[in-house]
DNA sequence: GAGTGGTCTAGACCACAAA
DNA sequence: TTGTGGTCTAGACCACTCT
């Protein structure tokens, strides 16, 4: 529970729409309405449907109202900034990890420029194949810096690393830069995943930040063309003048 | 000029931070003294502060101030709901709109699935190829509601559909879901594409939906896989308990 | 303790939609 | 005319950072 007003608004509202309690193009109630309800005052309702909003659950109609909106929100496979483990528990699809390295290790070229940190320093390496349906078709090649993390397990890179980031540690994951493109498949990529004939993969190039804007993490994201997707929900920013 | 305060400190700042005059990690004034200088209340300043941070321009460090990001701005392909026109434009590019087809058909079954119509509603159809540095690298395939646009010439097709639909029409477009794959290469784009022996294309599959959440359009934009970049900006939801 | 951003209030006036 | 969402105000209190 959120001790929030307008969170606990938010909280409620995806809760019944993800349910189909509200159902695709009901109306919610207006804003003095919701206000009246929880006894709070309407900008802070109007803060909570902003959110939804903004997440695609609902649209709102100047004069009108707010309206569910039909979305498909099932499978969101990377939007937005949710780690592999939360991801699968939302689909109940039969995954396994298998992690094929964790160690901490001097910061090679490559990695350092990604990281934008000096050469050699130390960082943890995580190597893991994304097994779906009992094919390995991801491989995930994180590395975050070790003044961060002081320690990292096999047991926990098989399990979330971000839940162990989050939880354990406490750090606070803010915001992240996501590059999606399409590259010649590399050696690893063959020896590691079930990969067929493919020539080429998608690479997802994830760069996290912390809460002070530190670039903690750099990762290394390769799909297999087959099963790679991403579902994005995008508002019109009307053009200024 | 946009008349609401915030839309006008919003855009001041995303102008001072695209030119540079405002560097990464440079600390902005703080609320209240943005407010003082707007000569508004701060709830003002920081609806246009939020804008600002969801948008990756800056992040809020409570107790600390909000500070400029480097999100390397310059390159965003598909990023949110921008036309073609509008990214070509923004990144200075040589490129050229071949038009195929632009024409008024009744709607083939596939198509009518994804605009939910039925069968054989009349349906604008517009197929492009667009030519980048001289290469004919992306494949879109335009449907619209017929219902909705009265009037389409392939003069308007060849400049920006979406200037004609905001501009003349006055349609004012709201929201859209976005879905990328990679797929099979069809006859079609191996007939208007250079795409020499490549197997899979990336296909982008968007939903695009007007004020009154009518869904008017559906595009398939076909890239080549070399050509294809995506780049997002997501905040971090904080878990709820 | 002073300064910052985060939440919230109880109003106000406006633009727009529907009856 | 009534009801809706959009913008804005002038405060308040809180949590946090820094010195």
């Amino acid at each position: 529970m959120n001790k929030n007003i307008f969170s606990q608004i938010y909280g409620d509202y995806t809760q019944r729409i993800e349910t189909g309690l509200l159902k695709t193009g009901v109306k919610l109630p207006s804003e003095h309405e919701i206000a009246e309800e929880y006894g709070t005052s309407r900008e802070t309702v109007r803060k909570a449907l902003h959110l939804l909003s903004q997440n695609g659950y609902i649209h709102k109609i100047r004069g009108k109202g707010s309206f569910v909106l039909d979305m498909n929100r099932m499978e969101f496979p990377i939007s937005g900034l949710v780690s592999f483990k939360e991801l699968s528990e939302r689909l109940g699809r039969t995954v396994r990890t298998l992690v094929h390295e964790t160690a901490c290790v001097p910061c090679p070229r490559n990695v350092a420029r990604q990281l934008q940190i000096a050469e050699q320093e130390p960082i943890w390496k995580v190597v893991r194949a994304r097994e779906i349906e009992g094919e390995k078709v991801i491989l995930d090649k994180d590395y975050f810096l070790a003044s961060v993390i002081p320690e990292l397990t096999e047991e926990i890179a098989s399990q979330s690393i971000y839940a162990y980031l989050e939880g354990q540690l406490s750090l606070k994951i803010a915001y992240a830069k996501k590059e999606i493109s399409v590259e010649q498949v590399s050696d690893e990529d063959k020896r590691l995943l079930d990969l067929a004939r493919d020539t080429h993969i998608v690479v997802v190039r994830n760069y996290v930040h912390l809460e002070d804007t530190t670039l903690f993490q750099y990762t290394e994201s390769r799909h297999r063309l087959d099963k790679f997707q991403f579902v994005d929900f995008a508002r019109r920013v009307q053009a200024e003048e």
